[in-house]
RNA sequence: GGGCGGAUAGCUCAGUUGGGAGAGCAUUGCCCUUACAAGGCAGAGGUCGCAGGUUCAAGCCCUGUUCCGCCUACCA
């Protein structure tokens, strides 16, 4: 048994490299496809590639290791899928962004230069999040690491995209979209992100066309799209104004007459003047409206949120207003047109609304609704079973009040919008027939998808058709537009897996156990890996869905780059060590509560591991000497009360992580290894290790390495650097720590007597502390005590105890049958039925030993007066159970025999004072 | 507008079938006791947001209410 010498603080930047490395080299963390173990697979949630870790991903990513750590030590086939996201319009932007600080566009560089850019920046910095995820600990199978545009994965996009269309679950039309003028593309509805402000509600006069000076005023936040109007709306039932319905208005500042509808569905009576104005190219209501009333289209934006030519012509707006109108942004092209409106005293009154506006959740731009043709995923056939699966049980949400929010939203999804005006992505594999749509060669020159005709027919397919089914060309230009992102991503589970193929990694890995994600994502992603592994697996993708926290500043903000108060998790790693930066995260995981990040919360969890650290070396202290090992009920009383302790923790360790309790994982490795095994455990055995080559010492020395042994396994999956280097110092068996078995608890270490002999211990000694503390002993000064009890019983427990008491008390201790003990300089003191005495010597402040006596007695003499009133009323007597009776009068008598020591002490202090 | 969560010690938070209010950090006093001063020991500190109700008993259950946060939504 070496004994080898640690630091005496531990310095975890070292420690953390050489093993990092030493994991990756014997391929602890590679799976093995068909193994006989039942497998547990866990796949990442992918970064993005042109992300670096932040401390979001540190948490999501702690999680998920701990789950994989502690499963692959139970056994299982554990297998952590790693991978990146290609991230569309995130990427795109990023890269877009690096060209105009060149000087270029890329418009300029052309379609296959840009992407072959995107390729190349990939390639350079793409993996510096894996790097730091590895950093991080994190034990993935880095062997199968996936990127959601490789090859493999594209397939699969591909598969999907044709099946779906097959079915007629994938369908193109020309609809109201969300559009980002600055993306330039179009957003599904839940990538606009809503917010509230301050806005302005105008009144505007409209002329009936039948009698110009009649006015039919409507309300409307966006005075700018009335010259896009095509109708206006009051409610059928209205009597103000359901006479006007058939009849019709003059559009102010254009030459157009447009009709007057009743439409019971889009106007609300009590809203604004109870008339609405209907602009079915700007408007999602409006569109839905324009429907019904079968309404033109009248666009007057461009793709850029600009005043359209075009548009202005079809609108028939006046020749002079255009000239003002063109090209202008539609912000400033509302003031013109309040200006024109206010000129010609049609607006009578501008009132301030609360509103929402949608802003793109990439680049934050207001975005507009715009009408275009675009490719929808028929979302409700598979929404139904993916439903159907969370309220059956058979997918777990957890915390299960998030269950209501994934629901809730399923319900009531609507068709997704899943093509992107894009070019970082997988290319819609749809073509059209050169012959048949002439126009859509423009494509090639960059005019995008808005060439196509809304009503083209595309032809779907894996690869590129041969001919033309309708006219037999063989020329066809692939649709310009790509997927979105979240359209692979929703596939990840198993194409990550080798999807369509039925590969063996896919037999053995699939279904996955384990999804570890926040809630940001529960949309994007965790709703719709649901819909498509049913689909197409026939499986839910994973067992459960393990929701955490968002991760907070201090302050409790959201933390954010603009902000400045983002906390890098790189940054704490290298200063505070990974582990307790991984622990802090843990302990702070409670479930349905963000987490504000503090500093010092992460200085108390590296202090923490520096106390490990330190009992190590104690233990390593210790390693020359001899041990025995012996049957459980056979060891000293300590070594069986630590193990029955240790055993309890076993068991509640594991229960916590059966449950996703990592908050209660941590606090009860941390109270236990502080508060029982170092505070008290390691005090105690003291002296029988200090005793040399004893029968008793060399039993304790085993359970000590042992039980040192042990609780390294079971923290290995929250800290698995430090745990593994103290573990390799200590006597061990096997080459690592991670692929140690994982601690479960033992039947046979279980000893209430023991428990119940420290539990005296715990309170003589603590009682003989509080003793010293009254009178300012230090413990270095060694005193002489008295213990005795009134129950002979308890006597001789003292008697047995005696060494420990001795131990952790520091004076010599005489235990009596009674009280025979001086009368004077004797400080009296009772507790659990013990009374135990400190002889007072030296030099004391008595005066203020009296005073905090005195505080005690006050304390304890409030509590006694609660009991009596409860126990006197006749309520309690006779309602509550025996046992809670019980209690409160053993509790009480306590009390009171505490109380009258206490009084006789204060009168002998007094007498001494 | 709807839904959800939170409000407990100076700060950050636990508190799982309703019965003596807890932890970490910060703080006070004593102590470098031979693993650890990034430590040890002993303390101080709370009308559990507010108002009602149920109960012998409420931080916990019910009703209402205030403030904060999140999600969601087509009041133009």
């Amino acid at each position: 048994m070496p004994s080898r010498q640690l630091e005496k603080i531990y310095e975890p930047q070292a420690v953390e490299a050489r093993w990092s490395q030493h994991w990756l080299d014997q391929g602890y963390f590679t799976a093995k496809s068909g193994a006989p173990a039942e497998s547990y697979t866990i796949v990442i949630p992918p970064p993005n590639v042109t992300g670096s870790l932040h401390i979001g991903h540190a948490l999501n990513s702690t999680l998920q290791d701990i789950l994989i750590r502690w499963r692959r030590m139970q056994g299982r086939n554990a297998l952590w899928l790693p991978g990146t996201d290609h991230a569309g319009i995130a990427t795109q932007n990023v890269v877009e962004r690096q060209l105009h600080e060149e000087g270029n566009s890329r418009e300029q560089l052309g379609r296959d230069a840009f992407i072959e850019r995107v390729w190349t920046w990939k390639e350079q910095s793409g993996n510096t999040i894996i790097g730091q995820l590895k950093h991080l600990g994190a034990s993935c199978d880095w062997s199968r690491l996936r990127f959601t545009m490789d090859d493999g994965l594209s397939k699969a996009v591909r598969e999907v995209f044709v099946r779906l269309h097959q079915d007629g679950l994938i369908y193109r039309g020309e609809r109201l979209i969300n559009w980002c003028p600055r993306c330039l593309t179009a957003l599904s509805d839940i990538e606009v992100e809503h917010e509230q402000l301050k806005g302005k509600l105008y009144h505007i006069r409209y002329p009936l066309a039948d009698d110009p000076n009649t006015f039919l005023t409507i309300a409307t936040t966006r005075p700018e799209t009335l010259l896009g109007d095509t109708a206006v709306a009051v409610h059928p039932e209205d009597p103000r104004y359901n006479q006007l319905i058939g009849k019709s208005i003059r559009l102010p500042l254009t030459s157009r007459t447009i009709p007057i509808v009743g439409d019971a569905i889009l106007v609300d009576r009590e809203f604004g003047t109870g008339a609405v104005k209907i602009t079915p190219a700007h408007d999602f209501n409006d569109f839905e409206a324009g429907q019904r009333h079968q309404l033109p289209h009248l666009s007057i934006l461009n793709y850029r949120a600009q005043i359209d030519p075009e548009g202005l012509e079809k609108a028939e707006v006046e020749p002079s207003l255009r000239a003002q109108l063109v090209e202008l942004p539609v912000g400033k092209a509302r003031t013109i047109v309040i200006e024109a409106l206010q000129a010609q005293e049609l607006l009578p009154s501008i009132d301030d609304h609360q509103m929402a506006i949608g802003k793109c959740y990439r680049c934050k731009t207001v975005v507009e609704p715009f009408l275009s043709p675009q490719w929808f995923v028929k979302i409700q056939p598979l929404a139904d079973p993916a439903i159907k699966a969370v309220e059956t049980g058979e997918i777990r949400i957890i915390p299960e009040a998030w269950s209501n929010n994934y629901l809730g939203w399923m319900r009531g999804i609507k068709d997704w919008c899943i093509s992107r005006q894009i070019w970082w992505g997988h290319r819609i594999p749809a073509w059209y027939c050169t012959t048949c749509y002439p126009e859509v060669k423009q494509v090639e020159q960059g005019a995008g998808s808005s060439i196509i005709p809304p009503n083209a027919t595309p032809i779907v397919g894996r690869t590129e058709p041969s001919t033309c089914p309708t006219c037999h060309n063989a020329e066809f230009i692939q649709d310009p537009d790509v997927l979105d992102t979240w359209f692979s991503s929703a596939l990840w589970p198993f194409s990550t897996l080798g999807w369509p193929d039925e590969t063996p990694d896919l037999k053995t890995f699939y279904p996955t156990a384990t999804l570890v994600t926040g809630l940001d994502i529960l949309f994007f992603w965790v709703a719709r890996m649901i819909m498509m592994g049913l689909k197409f697996t026939g499986k839910p993708p994973f067992r459960d869905v393990y929701i955490h926290a968002l991760v907070r500043d201090a302050e409790g903000q959201k933390m954010s780059k603009s902000k400045g108060n983002v906390i890098d998790p790189l940054t704490k790693m290298s200063q505070y060590g990974t582990d307790a930066l991984r622990f802090t995260l843990t302990s702070m995981a409670s479930p349905g509560r963000d987490i504000k990040l503090s500093e010092e919360r992460i200085e108390g969890y590296r202090n923490f591991t520096n106390k490990i650290w330190n009992a190590a070396r104690f233990i390593l202290m210790n390693a020359d000497g001899k041990t025995e090992a012996l049957p459980f009920h056979d060891r000293p009383l300590i070594d069986r009360w630590i193990l029955t302790r240790l055993n309890y923790v076993i068991e509640s360790v594991n229960t916590s992580l059966e449950n996703y309790r990592f908050d209660q994982a941590a606090s009860q490795l941390y109270h236990f290894i502080w508060h029982e095994y170092c505070d008290w455990y390691l005090e105690l055995i003291k002296p029988a290790l200090l005793a040399g080559d004893t029968p008793e010492g060399r039993s304790t020395r085993h359970t000590l390495f042992e039980s040192f042994e042990i609780l390294q396994r079971l923290l290995h999956p929250l800290m698995p650097f430090l745990t593994e280097e103290i573990w390799q110092a200590i006597p061990h068996e096997g080459e690592s720590i991670v692929i140690q078995a994982y601690p479960t608890s033992q039947k046979d270490w279980v000893d209430p007597k023991a428990e119940e002999a420290f539990h005296i211990i715990e309170q003589v000694v603590t009682i003989t502390r509080t003793g010293r503390a009254l009178l300012e002993y230090g413990p270095s000064k060694k005193l002489t005590l008295y213990g005795t009890a009134k129950d002979p019983n308890q006597v001789s427990q003292l008697h047995t105890l005696i060494t420990y008491l001795e131990q952790l008390g520091r004076g010599e201790l005489r235990v009596t049958e009674q009280d025979d003990w001086p009368t004077d300089h004797v400080l009296r003191l009772i507790v659990g039925g013990f009374t135990i005495g400190i002889h007072i010597e030296g030099e004391v402040d008595l005066k203020k030993a009296l005073d905090r006596i005195r505080k005690q007695t006050q304390a304890k003499q409030k509590e006694a007066t609660r009991l009596q009133g409860r126990l006197a009323s006749v309520d309690f007597t006779a309602k509550a159970s025996p046992d809670v009776i019980q209690e409160s009068k053993e509790r009480l008598e306590a009390l009171t025999a505490e109380l009258s020591l206490l009084s006789s002490s204060e009168q002998q202090l007094q007498r001494m004072v």
